[in-house]
DNA sequence: CTAGGGTTAG
């Protein structure tokens, strides 16, 4: 029998993470004489999986380490990755380094590569992907999105460097979305005019491109260049084919970039293209709600700011999802909706958090109990405040103002002890 | 039968 069959169903179960039940099939498989191959088992050695083998990735490597044959890049690769993704990068080095084979995988380095970054270890990052360039490895996507949390970091301005001279020297042939990677690089750490020199020599460019050069600019506060682009991609679109103009008219639609703008016109007070841009969103998201209510927050119109905060809460986004940009912008919402008197929704919020809340957040709760009388919360907020900043008696203060105002004497006292 | 993994907005 051969052992395609086998396999097949194996993945199926796999698949639906019925792992007990793969295992049974597979020593079934055993059992009637075929010999498992490199197709049977990858499965096994997936982090998710493993967790709910009854032996450990490491158990089942070993058992290919006996086997005596040396194992296929497929499996190579499984091991490097699973070592990873439970952070034991010696181990995945091993494998590396046992099997002279990864050297010449891009998938090999792909796999290590993440790892390390993911785990902060520049040197080898760099040491690695200087290696598989020198190899003459092809550099793809999936290179790029392991090297991009150490490359983005914004400590690491002389590895960006290296990094450049690096792809320069060996004259790095950049594909399309090699060269989007990079230039995205380049707009989060600030390096405008690499960006654009790049933008300008790519021969395509497609919504990513556009859309990292576009909000780059608007990041920088360059409205002036934000336009500039903006009519070169109208241009752009006249005379081309009709996938280009699919792409651009899509352009004006897109939210990532449509959140960057909202984002440039709140910080210059231009509340009315702020408005307009938002309108014309046929889908927002909680970044396009956050840029909004921040924008009218700042400059002054809170009240704008906590309706349409219930109006996002109406249309079913909530502000907890993992991407909710930091502490400030938390501390931004919960002054809103703590002088509008929304003390429990403030609370609420500060639970939801995905940030860890700061001295600041609890500062500004406790401030919104002071104008509102509430000293249930005030309580609570001041337990979490003076975590931050034991030594500031400006809170103390505060706490003891809203006890007396509450005529609560012995609240007082406990404060003055 | 196929490993590495999905970029841009805050």
């Amino acid at each position: 029998m051969t052992w395609i069959p086998w396999n097949t169903q194996l993945r199926e179960l796999a698949k639906q993470c019925q792992y007990l039940q793969a295992l049974t099939l597979y020593r079934q498989m055993m059992r009637c004489g075929s010999t498992p191959n490199a197709f049977s088992f990858p499965f096994a050695l997936k982090p998710s999986a493993s967790l709910h083998l009854p032996f450990s990735g490491q158990q089942l490597h070993c058992q290919v380490i006996k086997s005596g044959c040396s194992p296929e890049p497929f499996v190579i690769t499984s091991l490097i990755s699973m070592y990873c993704k439970f952070n034991s990068l010696v181990n995945a080095r091993k494998v590396f380094d046992e099997n002279p084979i990864s050297n010449q995988l891009t998938v090999c380095y792909n796999a290590l590569i993440s790892g390390y970054a993911l785990n902060s270890r520049v040197s080898y990052v760099i040491a690695l992907f200087c290696r598989m360039m020198e190899m003459g490895l092809p550099v793809n996507l999936v290179t790029m999105l392991g090297l991009i949390p150490v490359l983005s970091e914004p400590g690491y301005i002389s590895l960006r460097m290296s990094f450049h001279c690096c792809c320069v020297k060996l004259g790095l042939n950049l594909d399309f979305s090699v060269a989007n990677c990079i230039l995205t690089m380049y707009v989060k750490c600030g390096a405008i005019e690499l960006a654009r020199n790049l933008f300008d020599e790519m021969p395509k460019k497609g919504l990513i491109t556009w859309n990292a050069m576009i909000s780059g600019y608007a990041q920088n506060g360059l409205a002036a260049n934000v336009l500039e682009l903006y009519k070169k991609m109208e241009g752009a679109d006249v005379g081309r084919d009709v996938e280009q103009r699919i792409e651009s008219s899509g352009l004006r639609l897109n939210p990532f970039l449509n959140n960057a703008l909202i984002n440039m016109y709140a910080r210059c007070g231009n509340l009315v293209k702020v408005r307009a841009t938002f309108d014309g969103m046929p889908v927002k998201t909680l970044v396009s709600w956050t840029a909004i209510i921040g924008g009218y927050g700042i400059h002054g119109y809170g009240e704008i700011a906590v309706e349409l905060f219930d109006e996002m809460i109406k249309s079913g986004i909530r502000p907890n999802g993992a991407k909710f940009p930091g502490p400030e912008n938390y501390s931004c919402m919960l002054n809103l909706l703590g002088r509008a008197g929304r003390l429990n929704e403030a609370l609420e919020l500060i639970k939801s958090m995905q940030v860890k809340p700061d001295g600041a957040v609890w500062g500004a709760l406790l401030g919104a109990c002071k104008i509102h009388r509430n000293v249930e919360i005030a309580e609570l907020a001041f337990e979490q405040v003076i975590k931050f900043e034991p030594m500031n008696i400006g809170y103390y203060v505060l706490l003891s103002n809203i006890y007396s105002e509450a005529e609560n004497l012995e609240g007082v006292l406990k404060v003055l002890e």
